[in-house]
DNA sequence: TAAAAGTGGACTAAAATAGTCCTATATCAT
DNA sequence: ATGATATAGGACTATTTTAGTCCACTTTTA
């Protein structure tokens, strides 16, 4: 599937409950908020403090923040920063590495589909996602969360 | 990631493989020809004969043929068909199912990605990615194979 | 009727993903 | 100073998904 990973997902619920905030928030506030357990939330906010995507503070009064471009981060570079690489192949992801590339009738068709794709996510920010316009079709539009720990 | 499965790839590289024949083709000469190992091209025609994409003739001068449609099919309908629901989250493919929706603060942003990546992918079809056009930058652009047995 | 094809599905191995836990470090209030 | 409350880094396990192979059966034709 083309299918994005539970965390990434996880992630994006995380930006979104930050953006509604201009302090500190903790790991634990954002878990009972979400629902997402502990755990997860800390080891994803650890990432996304790595991203470069929130700012932290360690210590008593600390917790996460949005940094201040996030918001208008693409969803492109946000899916980038949170899955890796977007190629949908491999081989359109690097040069000259698949090694049956003689046998090969598809061409750079991959990489066709690929940029298709990152196009339409590159004019989409974060805010665009977490308040999202112009929607047609108006249909259920939940988030699968994990429930333990909770 | 973003990506599409490795079977996914094999199987559209299979399909530009029988595009270029108008007579059947078996499974041998399709792993011969693509360099994918027999078991795996077999497997994958039979699916693939399940999804009404190509039609198949037993015996001794039977074999694998496209679909009449399938070229022209698009590339959403041809990535759902091989991969099951396109959906890039469980919440956009299905309505009402999501434990958590009380505390879900993305709505229906994930419909909207979901929506503009089928777009995207709707207007491409088969014969496209056979004969891809307008290419601006021309880089290496192989799909891995896997290699055992053949 | 034997050989050459596809059919269906079970099965195993490998890889990716999800999720938890432990130890260390920083900060603040008292 | 020091205890309480946070984050930081990373190891670790379990689960799920994906990839790949194999076998017993059916169909077709020379």
């Amino acid at each position: 599937m083309l299918r994005i990973k539970k965390m990434t997902d996880y992630a994006v619920l995380i930006l979104a409950n930050l953006a509604f905030h201009d302090n500190y928030v903790t790991a634990k506030e954002i878990s009972s908020s979400t629902h997402i357990a502990l755990p997860t939330v800390q080891k994803l906010l650890k990432q996304l403090n790595r991203k470069g995507l929130v700012i932290s503070k360690q210590g008593v009064l600390g917790g996460y923040s949005l940094h201040g471009d996030t918001k208008e981060i693409s969803v492109a570079l946000l899916l980038n920063a949170l899955e890796g690489n977007l190629s949908i192949t491999e081989c359109a992801s690097h040069t000259d590495k698949c090694s049956v590339q003689d046998f090969c009738q598809i061409g750079n068709a991959w990489q066709l589909i690929n940029q298709k794709v990152f196009n339409s996510l590159d004019d989409l920010t974060l805010m665009d996602l977490i308040r999202p316009k112009r929607i047609k079709h108006f249909l259920s539009t939940n988030i699968p969360i994990n429930t333990t720990n909770h």
